[in-house]
DNA sequence: TAGATTGTTAATCGATTAACAATC
DNA sequence: TAGATTGTTAATCGATTAACAATC
């Protein structure tokens, strides 16, 4: 699905030093969903992994996997499969991001426990460094490592932590405003588990998307 | 992202009183993410909406939202836009999925509450209407207006109501032996909300995402 | 009328798929 | 060797985009 004009198309001059073209962004999308089945392929003790078998977890098709694979070098073995150790290195080095980002959450609820407990932003190297609620019973009490936060410190932690993502799992009501303030601090994007329609500059990228929303997307492919 | 093989390629013949063609795919994800913006710019209390409009909050481009929409007749005025409640009633019917079928969840914890406690499944007309969990101090308990039920009572309430897709909210270990139980009482879609590779049999459908893992696939695109 | 926006065409681009030689 | 699976090509299909007449 498209999601805007981020990545352009190769427009690098063939050169024999070659660095690196930007990634399109269909081969960014599935590269990042091989490296979630390959992560947790690796904990669960898997050596080598086939395209037929990548293909199986993440529906896009083999010889697709293939492809975009060999676009960035001989990984594999005929007639084995892949190295999941490489591999997972292998696509780190390409996707490039690893580590680099700090995120900050907003809403220490349901939605925001569920986000803050997983161990997938460790895993990739992400840091979720700050999580703040409205509610002043909750400010104070820790979540996932996290002591919360009132929002009134957000313009200080955006600043101090030089935070680029703010993820919204807050009611629909308290999304908007949210927004302006995240906007206000120089966060450039967001991520909203919430159903608003946000309303925000030109300049700013807004990922709209929930569990529930998700599901509901699929039930629409996989019913008839 | 491709999903398998679900919906055909269009394969009636042409007819004059032409009988519904299979959606395609992209198609169906499409209209159900415009239905989704949709039914929150009713709550808004808007009127009408713009295939532009359209485009800004689902990052599919507009002429595409026209094309995909003038597929299925006129729906929209020039210089106007389209009406937002008349759009919403055509892409039901187009979709043809509302209120058919019944969901039932496992795990009455962070995720599975959020999922819960979302009025999207009303708004869609989709019925979740059971909720386990394998915590006896949680069963009982009230969440999203359901009693939380034991594990065991799985295959009776897949027969009773009817169940047609399970849905995993549960700690990754969790979730392959429920995914056998799902099979086993029957059902052939499950979500799979845990970072578990789930091992299925192939007539069994596996959708497999998160919160924290879309995130992650949409950090790669926006992060460069 | 003037401005806005749909509906539609045509051109291009990327994704998908089948097929198969290479090779582990 | 025999079986499996990669790397790669070629053909096809669907998505994307620009452009613009139609028309509200």
């Amino acid at each position: 699905m498209s999601v805007g004009e981020i990545a352009g198309p190769a427009s690098q001059p063939a050169n024999g030093d070659a660095p690196a073209e930007r990634l399109s962004l269909g081969v960014a999308a599935r590269l990042s969903r091989y490296l979630q089945v390959l992560t947790q392929a690796k904990k669960m003790g898997r050596e080598t992994i086939s395209s037929q078998e990548l293909s199986d977890y993440t529906h896009v098709n083999s010889t697709q996997i293939r492809r975009d694979l060999s676009g960035f070098g001989k990984f594999g073995k005929r007639g084995v499969g892949y190295n999941v150790d490489s591999l997972v290195t292998q696509i780190r080095r390409i996707l490039q991001t690893g580590g680099q980002h700090n995120i900050a959450l907003f809403g220490a609820g349901h939605l925001g426990k569920a986000i803050a407990s997983s161990d997938i932003f460790a895993d990739h190297g992400f840091n979720v460094v700050a999580i703040f609620d409205a509610d002043p019973r909750k400010t104070g009490s820790s979540v996932g490592g996290h002591q919360v936060r009132p929002v009134e410190d957000l313009g200080q932690v955006v600043e101090d932590e030089g935070i680029v993502v703010g993820v919204l799992a807050v009611p629909t009501a308290a999304a908007q405003p949210l927004a302006e303030q995240l906007v206000d601090a120089g966060v450039r994007i967001i991520f909203n588990y919430s159903e608003a329609l946000l309303q925000v500059p030109p300049e700013v990228t807004v990922h709209t998307s929930s569990p529930a929303v998700d599901l509901l997307h699929a039930l629409y492919f996989y019913l008839s």
